[in-house]
DNA sequence: GGCCCTTTGAAGCTC
DNA sequence: GAGCTTCAAAGGGCC
C-alpha cells in the first residue's frame, strides 16, 4: 500500500483524520486480542464477539491503550523511529495488515453483480486512490500504470463502494489542480502539498467510461465552463482548456447556477445548492453567518456537505442490496438492518471502511480547506434538543446514573441501555436508570433490556411478531467473557416496529402465493 | 414541501 | 476530557 501519510510532503493532517471511535473500535483488544487473532481457530463468531467485546469495553482499552496509536485509524507510513511510531506502526498492521490488499484482488475477482454498484472504472479509481498522492503518477492514464489490484477488473465482493466523492476525483485523465486553491479567504487548514490534481478530471474521455452507480445517475453532458463555480470561500480548481465536460453534473451538482459569476456546474458530490433539500435556515449558529448580512448571493450559497463516515459509505453500498434482500423500503427498517449487520462485519470488512472513510475525510479537507462540519449546522431542524426538552423523564448521563446507584464508574453499566455514554434507553415511564445492571457476569444472564410492558404500542398489536424484537436479520450475538453485545435490542419506535410488521406481513403473504 | 424516522461515525460545542 | 448535539445518506410516511 502507498505510503498515503507519509511524514514526506504535507501529509501531516492526514495523520489525525482517524476518528478516536475506530481507534477504540480496533485498537482495544491489545496484545492479547492481537494474539487471538493470529489463532487460526478464530472464526467469524469469535471474531465478532472480539469485536464487539472491543467496542463494549471502550473506556477500559482507551485507559489501558494509553501508549498505543495515535488517533485514527492509520495506514503504514507513519513517523518512524520513536517507540510510538513503533507502536503506530504494529496498529496500523493490525488494522490495514497486507490482507487488506489481498481482499481487494480477491474481490476485483469475484465481482459482485447484485447491485451492478461495481465496475472497472470505480475500481481502477480505487486503485488510482490508493496510490494518491503520487504526483508522478497524476497524469497518468489508469491503463497506463501497472494496476496493483484490479487484474481481473473486477470488483470484490465486501469492497466497499467508492463514495461519490471517491468516484469522483478518480479520473483516469486527471488535470492539474488550480494554482490559486489555497489563495482564499476563510482558509484554516494549510493546504496540502499533496497533488490533487489527479482528482479533479473533467475530461470528455472520461465520461464515456465513468459507471453509472446508485448514487450518481446519468450525467447529462452539460457543457462545463473551465471555471467551477466552487463556492466563494473555495475557489474552484479548474478544468484543463481541454476538458470540456465535467465528470458529474448530476443535477445537485449544478452549483453554479444561480451564483453569479459562476455559470458553471461544481463537478463535486460533496457539494449541494443551497435551494436544495437543505435550505438554509434562519437558525445558524455560525458567528461568522451571524455575522455577515444575509445577500442574496449567500444565500445561493452551496452547501458542501460532510464527508461520509464509514457506516455511511457500508450503507450506500448495501442499501440497495438489503433492500432487494429484504424487499423493505422504509430507509428507517432498512437502517436498522444495516446497522445490525454493521456490527456483524468482522474488523477486516469494518476497516475497509473505515480507510476508505478515513480517505475521504482526507480528501475532502484538502479540497476545502477552510471548510467545517460547523458551516452546516442549523441547516436541518433541530429535533434533539426539543425532543430532549419535551422529555420530562431525562434519564441522565451514565455518570449520573451510575452514581445514583453506587455503580462503578468505569466498569458498571448504565442501566438497561447498556451504555456508558448517553443513557437513552431508560424504561419508558421509570424516568432514570431503574434498574443498574453491573458489568460482572450475572449482567451475561439478562441479555437484553426488559422490554417495558406498558407504553410500547408495537407489543400491543395483534399477532405482533415478537421475534421482530430481535434481529430480522442476524442472529444474537454471542457473549464472550464480561462483554456484552452491543447489539441490543435498538430503541425501535412503534412505528417502525408496525410497518416492520406490515412488510413481514406482506412477505409472509407473498411467500403463501408463491408456495401456493 | 418539508420534517420524521433510523442507523453509526465524525466533528463541533458545552461544561 | 467527558458528554452532548448536529449532520452525513436514504426514501417512505406523514402533516
Amino acid at each position: 500500500m502507498p505510503q498515503l501519510d507519509s511524514g514526506g510532503g504535507g501529509a501531516g493532517a492526514g495523520d489525525d483524520l482517524g476518528a478516536p471511535d475506530e481507534l477504540l473500535a480496533f485498537q482495544d483488544e491489545g496484545e492479547e486480542q492481537d494474539d487471538k487473532s493470529r489463532d487460526s481457530a478464530a472464526g467469524p463468531e469469535r471474531d465478532l464477539a472480539e469485536l464487539k467485546s472491543s467496542l463494549v469495553n471502550e473506556s477500559e482499552g482507551a485507559a489501558a491503550g494509553a501508549g498505543g496509536a495515535g488517533p485514527g485509524v492509520r495506514v503504514h507510513g507513519e513517523a518512524e523511529g520513536a517507540p510510538e511510531a513503533l507502536g503506530r506502526e504494529h496498529t496500523s498492521q493490525r488494522l490495514f495488515p497486507d490482507k487488506l490488499p489481498e481482499s481487494l484482488e480477491d474481490g476485483l475477482k469475484a465481482p459482485e453483480c447484485a447491485s451492478g454498484m461495481y465496475k472497472e472504472t470505480v475500481y481502477s479509481a480505487f486503485n488510482l486512490l490508493m496510490h494518491y498522492p503520487s504526483a508522478s503518477g497524476a497524469g497518468q492514464h489508469p491503463q497506463s500504470q501497472p494496476p496493483l489490484h484490479n487484474k481481473a477488473g473486477q470488483p470484490p465482493h465486501g469492497v466497499p463502494q467508492l463514495s461519490p466523492l471517491y468516484e469522483h476525483f478518480s479520473s483516469p485523465h486527471p488535470t492539474p489542480a488550480p494554482a490559486d486553491i489555497s489563495q482564499k479567504q476563510g482558509v484554516h487548514r494549510p493546504l496540502q502539498t499533496t497533488d490533487l490534481s489527479g482528482f479533479y478530471s473533467l475530461t470528455s474521455g472520461s465520461m464515456g467510461q465513468l459507471p453509472h452507480t446508485v448514487s450518481w445517475p446519468s450525467p447529462p453532458l452539460y457543457p462545463l465552463s473551465p471555471s467551477c463555480g466552487y463556492r466563494q470561500h473555495f475557489p474552484a480548481p479548474t478544468a484543463a482548456p481541454g476538458a470540456p465536460y465535467p465528470r458529474f453534473t448530476h443535477p445537485s451538482l449544478m452549483l453554479g447556477s444561480g451564483v453569479p459569476g459562476h455559470p458553471a456546474a461544481i463537478p463535486h458530490p460533496a457539494i449541494v445548492p443551497s435551494s436544495g433539500k437543505q435550505e438554509l435556515q434562519s437558525y445558524d449558529r455560525s458567528p461568522k453567518t451571524q455575522a455577515e448580512p444575509k445577500t442574496e448571493k449567500e444565500a445561493k450559497k452551496p452547501t458542501i456537505k460532510k464527508p461520509l463516515n464509514a457506516f455511511m459509505l457500508y450503507m450506500k453500498e448495501m442499501r440497495a442490496k438489503v433492500i432487494a434482500e429484504c424487499t423493505l423500503k422504509e430507509s428507517a427498517a432498512i437502517n436498522q438492518i444495516l446497522g445490525r449487520r454493521w456490527h456483524a462485519l468482522s474488523r477486516e470488512e469494518q476497516a475497509k471502511y473505515y480507510e476508505l472513510a478515513r480517505k475521504e475525510r482526507q480528501l475532502h479537507m484538502q479540497l476545502y480547506p477552510g471548510w467545517s462540519a460547523r458551516d452546516n449546522y442549523g441547516k436541518k431542524k433541530r429535533r434533539s434538543r426539543e425532543k430532549h426538552q419535551e422529555s420530562t423523564t431525562d434519564p441522565g448521563s451514565p455518570k449520573k446514573c451510575r452514581a445514583r446507584f453506587g455503580l462503578n464508574q468505569q466498569t458498571d453499566w448504565c442501566g438497561p441501555c447498556r451504555r456508558k455514554k448517553k443513557c437513552i434507553r431508560y424504561l419508558p415511564g421509570e424516568g432514570r436508570c431503574p434498574s443498574p445492571v453491573p458489568s460482572d457476569d450475572s449482567a451475561l444472564g439478562c441479555p437484553r433490556s426488559p422490554a417495558p410492558q406498558d407504553s410500547p404500542s408495537y407489543l400491543l398489536l395483534p399477532h405482533f411478531p415478537t421475534e421482530l424484537l430481535a434481529s430480522p436479520v442476524e442472529p444474537a450475538p454471542t457473549f464472550s467473557g464480561r462483554s456484552v453485545a452491543l447489539t441490543l435490542p435498538a430503541p425501535v419506535s412503534p412505528k417502525t416496529l408496525h410497518s416492520t410488521f406490515q412488510n413481514t406481513q406482506v412477505q409472509q403473504q407473498e411467500s403463501q402465493r408463491q408456495a401456493a
